[in-house]
DNA sequence: AATAGATATGACAACGTTGTCATTTTTTGA
DNA sequence: TCAAAAAATGACAACGTTGTCATATCTATT
């Protein structure tokens, strides 16, 4: 009945159980073990128990490929990402989609890409979905911006998980934070410590977040009765060196801000540089904060005040549902956004 | 002759196609295009053109899981990692690995672990490799100088390639760079600075790395005739705080150096911080430098100098050599050391 | 006690490839 | 020109699962 009984090789290592070891063990067909592996319905309790007995007995694993084979489906879920080299935001993604991933025993398989850069970037999209039999992909800022990824795609019938503001009407499974709430209490701390001339530093303009946190800024401002001036606000790209020169743009101007919002962490550790290049004392001469809540915020001196996203949480609640929807659930994605968190450090 | 012919379907959409199919449209054996997707001899030239004319016109990929199931190899490539909170040299290390899978058609897959707080990591381990059938494993520092673990995949028979100092008589892959050298480097290049006094601070004791740089340190000393005081030497652990503490303690000391040596960025941040605190001037009073040339190094004021080691290229030649094991070749790790780069900066 | 309807189980054919071995075709050498 | 060797090609059985459908076993209802 069972295609193999006892494989104990000589060297004392045993070969990988298959399914028709634990079944000829539990004396019961390969079919009932595939039941109870994959937690099928109409199977008695009895039956289950003894082939759960056998399955811990002989560390039963399925094997992936056979299983990919025979049911088509991939147990593959795929993270496409931009590679930059200021790695924490993708780090925190990896690490939450890793979770869910493992949690639910499926493998994640990376993808970076240089959007800018890539003129085929749709083709290297669909490669890759196709060539690992990928079952969705998980797509963070700023990869789930981009109309074309998004395209190709639904095109090719991948579900998709975005974490990225942009929170259109879609049916895609997405998550992301409330940038705006968090930038405006940013500025609001900004304003309640006397500061009346505030400099913004704008995102990378693919980012949907970008816009989010110039909202909240113009907000706060609004709130406070301040009135928003275009010159305080200076395009940046999320990158040290553009954060550097949105700043010098910025204090070179006529009348210079006192203080300084920076869309991200790294701008921000740009615009401390520059001012210090410019002599000025931070906070005293020229207060600035960040957002994101990076590596760096705690590592420049003096250390950053910023906003913290739960990207690791937001990266683990996406990719969780993308795996609901490929194991063919209904999901919808989350109504609230999620918090930041603003933290208070010396910086401003 | 074929199992499937045309499978356009009604939306338009063309279901993947199949050895099958590529056969048909070539006019030849299922076996040969296999033959023709693996490079194997004895087919000839006009069959080969026919063949992947026809993989081209149909788009076809061969599927993996059938591929993995029928060879019983797997195509996969485990990279284990420590998850630190500064995770530069887990990116460079990941993005050569990346690559390298990517040329050789291998997948990545990655996990990371906790080895200080695991008491079970060789479980982990274990699991890990059986759980998807990993052909082999990439271990960076600080994984692959954990013999617990090592001694888990050989005793599975899990070839690995380790990207860490540790160059035992083994036969383990392995690649590393000049660590010792690039310290002295380093040193001499403070000592050329009218340097006498100079503190070191030690790497985390689990790295191989650790000693090496401290000996490239010591030896520098001595070949300019300085003597070697421990009391200029504490204990860090590649973290920013414990540079922050370390540097204190030197700082604190009664006769403080007037430069010193981290044993890597991270931990040179943390001491730029605490001088900074103290009120010391960088590089005029207290000078600092790195290891590494992180991300850090170019975002702090004053840049630091430091060293740079190839890191993403050593984990590509390491990933490569790797595959060419697992695919049946004899390979033997590089004679050479990498060679590290000073990066001469603003801190020194 | 008989019957219908659940519930539980199993036999067997997919899934798309590679490995083995047999067969056909080409090349070589006398 | 022919046999022998080499090269090219193909038929078919694995590989370890899951899906489909048939069958056996229970449970409730009459």
């Amino acid at each position: 009945m069972a295609r193999s009984t006892d494989k104990a090789r000589s060297d004392g290592n045993s070969v990988k159980a298959t399914i028709f070891d634990v079944a000829s063990r539990a004396g019961v067909s390969i079919k009932t073990v595939s039941r109870v592996v994959n937690k099928e319905p109409n199977v008695s309790e009895k039956t289950r128990d003894k082939v759960a007995a056998a399955i811990t007995e002989l560390g039963y694993r399925p094997n992936a490929a056979a299983r990919g084979l025979s049911s088509q489906r991939s147990f593959v879920v795929g993270l496409i990402y931009e590679n930059p080299d200021e790695f924490s935001y993708v780090k925190d993604v990896l690490n939450g989609a890793l979770d869910a991933c493992e949690a639910a025993g499926y493998t994640l398989i990376l993808r970076p890409v240089a959007i800018a850069k890539n003129k085929n970037l749709a083709a290297q999209v669909k490669q890759f979905v196709d060539e690992a039999a990928i079952g969705g992909v998980v797509l963070p800022a700023p990869v789930g911006d981009v109309a074309e990824v998004l395209a190709v795609l639904d095109e090719a019938n991948v579900p998709i998980a975005k974490i990225t503001p942009m929170h259109s009407a879609e049916e895609a499974i997405s998550v992301h934070c409330d940038d705006e709430q968090a930038t405006a209490s940013l500025t609001e701390y900004l304003i309640n410590n006397g500061h009346r001339r505030i400099g913004f530093i704008k995102g990378h303009p693919a980012h949907a977040a970008t816009g989010k946190r110039l909202a909240g800024y113009k907000q706060a401002l609004k709130s406070a009765t301040l009135e928003f001036s275009s010159q305080l606000v200076k395009q940046g790209y999320f990158d040290f060196d553009s954060g550097r020169g949105a700043t010098a743009k910025l204090l070179e101007s006529q009348n210079p801000p006192t203080a300084i919002i920076a869309s991200n962490d790294d701008m921000a550790a740009g615009a401390m540089f520059e001012a210090r290049e410019r002599g000025l004392e931070i906070p005293k001469q020229l207060a600035i904060v960040g957002f994101d809540d990076t590596h760096v915020a705690t590592h420049v001196w003096p250390r950053l005040t910023t906003a913290r996203q739960p990207i690791e949480e937001m990266a683990k609640v996406a990719t969780n549902l993308l795996i609901q929807k490929l194991s063919g659930q209904d999901v919808s994605s989350p109504e609230e956004p999620f918090n930041c968190e603003v933290v208070i450090r010396d910086s401003a």
